[in-house]
DNA sequence: GGACGGTGAAACTTCAGGTTGCCTC
DNA sequence: GAAGTTTCACCGTCC
């Protein structure tokens, strides 16, 4: 038997809970299946409340329902935010024993055990293969074990396979000191966004002021070179004057040349720019969304924009292409060449691997508001549930974003797609269906009912009477629909109302 | 003899995470 | 680099 799995059992009969830390969400699902195998709890109604997370449950959902009535669960970001709730309160209430969990448990909210047990400390990073994890992030898991209101001590057990991985284990994360805490606003992306948000708010207007606030950022104290950090956030306002989103003027009133900065420059956003700090955008990521609108026309289609938005910093990370998907990919890349607002790069640029991730992602966004459901987006294009909704929140953020630069930008006329696009999303629907989902009670599932029983618009749901409706949709949402559409129907006993309600859009 | 099923070893594949904006009937 | 998953050959059983 696994070390992992005694260690649990253990836990358990101790009487006590336990969180496993595994390496990845594989890893962390077999543990909580291989534990579930051999615990005697059933907690079914449990189980129906992970069920019920989601509206078709998917593979992921059956084994988490499965494990989850046998008192373990696993706990990663491909769940949705409603497991991952259920399962930590559960937790705390102590009716789920163990949780094997990745790292997304070490950060954040509060949830102590008694014993942590952390099965491996090294990690898959890129090029160099497995590598050590932060000492930092060793310590923010062991440091949920021990629960302060209940436990005078808590455990926090690490698995050594040798001798001497027990030696650097413990020279290297029990005796270690923990990784400086180095200043974010370091990271490019921070750094440009700050920098237009300051200049658009005003705090920055010249070179003196801006030198004045970043020497005062802990970023500043912990650089130290001053003269290197100037360069660095001069080369980041030039990008910003190229882009479009500051101008730089001397006192005079003339535009200064592009490469000097001199102490009289003033510095001031332009009206895009203004926009783009509002809406807290890259402006790397705002210049790309500019840049492709200009190119939008009748043309082109959803699959455009979903592209454009999902070639976006933002969007990362990106869904994978696996090595059996690649020439899939490459077919539909092929026949939506046309569409593309931005250039293919060349096979062998270092953004090249992002850019067929792009497609990917965009034709999982396609799939989506093709109305297919979690589980085939589970099978066909390995995103889970709770990856979905972060994606789908990000879309649909970033085509906000893109309708109001575009309405700054005077290009109207792209607006009304986007914003129908925004919708489909939102529901994950056909064009076809946007005129029911206007109702309130109505999502995909009953929309596309309505659809395919020849209810297609308002006038269709006018037209119809009231036994025809209810088939379809039960009876309180029949009459409540037909109260929307501004005629009176007669009151249905407030007792059925519950079953009606309980059924949610989504 | 052939279909089927179970088993184990080898080959192959993949590998954590989460914040932002705005509106509204 | 290692764990998890898939594939495939092999063997035994049953019809």
């Amino acid at each position: 038997m696994d070390e992992t799995v005694k260690l649990a059992l253990d836990t358990i009969h101790k009487e006590k809970q336990a969180i496993i830390f595994a390496p990845s969400r594989a890893s962390a699902e077999k543990a909580a299946e291989d534990i579930a195998k051999i615990t005697s709890f059933s907690l079914l109604d449990l189980e129906k409340g992970v069920l019920k997370g989601v509206g078709t449950p998917t593979k992921q959902c059956r084994r988490l329902s499965h494990c989850i009535r046998k008192g373990v669960a696993f706990h990663h970001a491909g769940l949705t935010n409603k497991q991952k709730e259920l399962i930590e309160d559960s937790f705390r209430e102590g009716k789920i024993r163990i949780i094997c969990a990745t790292p997304t448990l070490a950060a954040g909210l509060s949830l102590p055990a008694y014993r942590v047990i952390i099965k491996s400390l090294k990690r898959y990073s890129g090029r160099w293969g497995m590598d050590w994890i932060p000492v930092l992030e060793y310590m923010q898991m062991a440091g949920r074990a021990g629960r302060p209101e209940y436990e005078s001590l808590g455990e926090a057990l690490t698995i050594a396979k040798t001798d001497a991985e027990k030696e650097e284990i413990h020279e290297r994360y029990v005796c270690g000191v923990p990784e400086e805490i180095y200043s974010k606003l370091a990271v490019e992306p921070v750094l440009r966004t700050y920098l237009l948000s300051l200049i658009a708010s005003g705090i920055i207007r010249d070179n003196k002021s801006m030198q004045d606030f970043f020497g005062k950022t802990f970023w500043a104290f912990q650089f130290g070179d001053m003269n290197k950090l100037n360069l660095i956030m001069e080369r980041m306002l030039h990008l910003l004057e190229e882009w479009g989103f500051v101008t730089l003027q001397n006192p005079g009133g003339d535009f200064a040349p592009a490469n000097a900065l001199s102490a009289e420059q003033q510095m001031r956003a332009t009206a895009i720019g203004k926009r783009v700090s509002e809406l807290y955008l890259d402006p790397l990521t705002a210049r790309h969304l500019l840049d492709c609108l200009i190119k939008y026309d009748d043309s082109k289609n959803t699959f455009s924009l979903l592209q454009m938005v999902s070639n976006t910093l933002e969007m990362r990370p990106l869904l994978r292409i696996k090595a059996k998907e690649e020439d899939f990919i490459h077919q539909e890349l092929m026949k939506q060449y046309e569409n593309l607002l931005t250039k293919e790069p060349s096979a062998f640029d270092i953004d090249y691997s992002d850019f067929m991730n792009s497609i990917k992602t965009a034709l999982f966004f396609e799939a989506w508001i093709g109305e297919n459901d979690e589980d085939y987006l589970l099978e066909k294009f390995n995103v889970r549930p709770g990856e979905i909704r972060v994606k789908l929140e990000t879309a649909d953020w970033l085509l906000y974003a893109s309708e109001e630069l575009a309405k700054v930008a005077s290009q109207k006329n792209i607006m009304a797609p986007i914003h129908r696009l925004r919708l489909r999303l939102k529901d994950g629907v056909k064009e076809e269906l946007l005129p029911l989902l206007k109702f309130k009670g109505i999502g995909r599932v009953r929309a596309r009912k309505l659809y395919s029983n020849g209810l297609k618009d308002i006038g269709h749901l006018k037209a119809v009477d009231m036994a025809t409706l209810s088939q379809l949709l039960g009876k309180v949402l029949a009459a409540d629909v037909k109260e929307q559409l501004g005629e009176t129907v007669q009151q249905v006993p407030a007792g059925k109302r519950k079953g009606q309600l309980s059924l949610e859009k989504f």
